[in-house]
DNA sequence: TATTAATTAGTAATGATTACTATTAATTAT
DNA sequence: ATAATTAATAGTAATCATTACTAATTAATA
């Protein structure tokens, strides 16, 4: 993978946040930058980056969104500001599921959803 | 709600499966009955549906499925088939959540991605 | 049986994503 | 440093799942 200054806006963008943007977000904020940024190239850009392990993708309901953090974690998801925040829990379902269904867990793929401490 | 033969041939195909089709494949197996119906309609209804409580929706990835347990449950996805299993399991997520976050969780959706025991 | 309003088939529109292509630019060899 | 090579780009078209629209149909009802 060679130098592109793309890449590195975008790259920096997705740094600048927690906020875990949609495609068309990143693409927005790089065009600050770049104003004649091409969509297909922050889809493009996104998607080589998630390849080499460098961010990665989180499936909330049908929109695709990114994230910095590539450690292993799970998300609270807020119903009135649709915020998405990082959980870290501690659990092991893997030999469970081990047991019950001769099931070989490689990923867990968990949300939390309802209201956040601002809401309530 | 009024009776519609559509309807009825859609909620007859969801429940003669247990493998969470998408629209399309519904779409699909409901032409075999009502060759000219639409697409639409399929989509409509099992809005409808859902909307109801008679079926409930999974997302799988990016793609919807749908579902006549609507009882609380989660997934085992397999990698190799890419069949999705009901899941139960006991956990209480919820008053962890609550006491290191202060965040109100009303559902949960777990899918554990891995590999089943027909590919072991 | 006539009226009404929900439902439909068929088609167009949407929104997110991917594919395509000629051009641009980062790297490499000269 | 310059030319050659080829990855990356901008811009546009295509795709795919889903939704919106509309005139015609049909289940329920008065």
């Amino acid at each position: 993978m060679r130098y592109s200054r793309q890449r590195e806006v975008i790259m920096n963008v997705i740094h600048s946040t927690s906020t875990h943007p949609t495609a068309d977000w990143v693409y927005k904020k790089t065009q600050q930058f770049i104003p004649n940024i091409s969509l297909g190239t922050v889809y493009r850009n996104l998607k080589q980056l998630e390849g080499d392990g460098i961010i990665a993708t989180i499936h909330d309901g049908l929109v695709v969104r990114y994230d910095c953090n590539v450690e292993k974690h799970d998300h609270l998801k807020c119903k009135v500001c649709g915020s998405l925040t990082d959980l870290k829990l501690d659990y092991d379902f893997k030999s469970t599921v081990k047991r019950k269904f001769n099931f070989n867990a490689d990923e867990i793929d968990l949300t939390i959803i309802g209201t956040c401490s601002k809401h309530i």
